[in-house]
DNA sequence: ACAGAAGTACGATCGTCGTCAAACTTCGAT
DNA sequence: ATCGAAGTTTGACGACGATCGTACTTCTGT
């Protein structure tokens, strides 16, 4: 029953912020990790993104996102889960997320 | 034939980066200019935008949006004109400026 | 030719943010 | 019960960027 076991504090599609969830993604970190996500199409440990950063840097991220909407976060065990808040996101910025995860498409001549 | 009747370097569009791009519309000016030049339909003299900043401080914004691709500037006269670069960043980074200039819709209950 | 309007260029300042290391907590497995 | 794996917390540091004032440039109108 330790305090780790409690779920952090998500807010609600209501709650969305252009702002701060334009914030979140601006970071090259955090929009990595918003697209493995997205190409996965599965919740992922903390552990297994593939990026370049310390242990307490990665914290930091997740949080923002957690807290621009942009994941849900539990745990399993002592691994920390983040699920990408997809559906919700479409309904607060219709078209954004797909926006920005689509991969660059190389221009004809 | 003065140098400020020269136009400053515009990118290609497939010069244009979605880092770039971000880093532009994060700031809420920013955003706002691009918001304020989308809604009107036409091209904006500097000096007619709505915003709460210095004209220093207006320029450097202006600089990073044309940097970025998001805007084109022309001078007419003393005033310098700022045309949206609206097919082009479609072309690019379709559905961004779709999401991020429509206006949130309230949710349902 | 001169004054004013519209921006630009240049420093300087100041806050925020991404980063890390170190110490700590929690949980699972042995 | 102990150890290691997985994250968290805290504090510090460094870089970048938004902002401004001042001085400067260019063009227009008179």
């Amino acid at each position: 029953m330790g305090l780790m076991g409690r779920t952090p504090p998500h807010p609600d599609v209501s709650q969305f912020d252009l702002q701060q969830v334009l914030e979140a993604l601006v970071d090259p970190v955090r929009r990595s990790i918003v697209t493995q996500l997205d190409a996965s199409g599965e919740d992922l440990a903390c552990g297994t993104f593939d990026i370049a950063v310390s242990k307490s840097t990665a914290t930091h991220h997740f949080k923002v996102l957690r807290e621009a909407g942009l994941i849900r976060q539990y745990y399993v065990g002592t691994s920390r889960m983040n699920a990408l808040r997809r559906a919700e996101m479409d309904e607060a910025f219709p078209g954004l997320l797909d926006a920005l995860t689509r991969p660059r498409v190389s221009l004809p001549a």
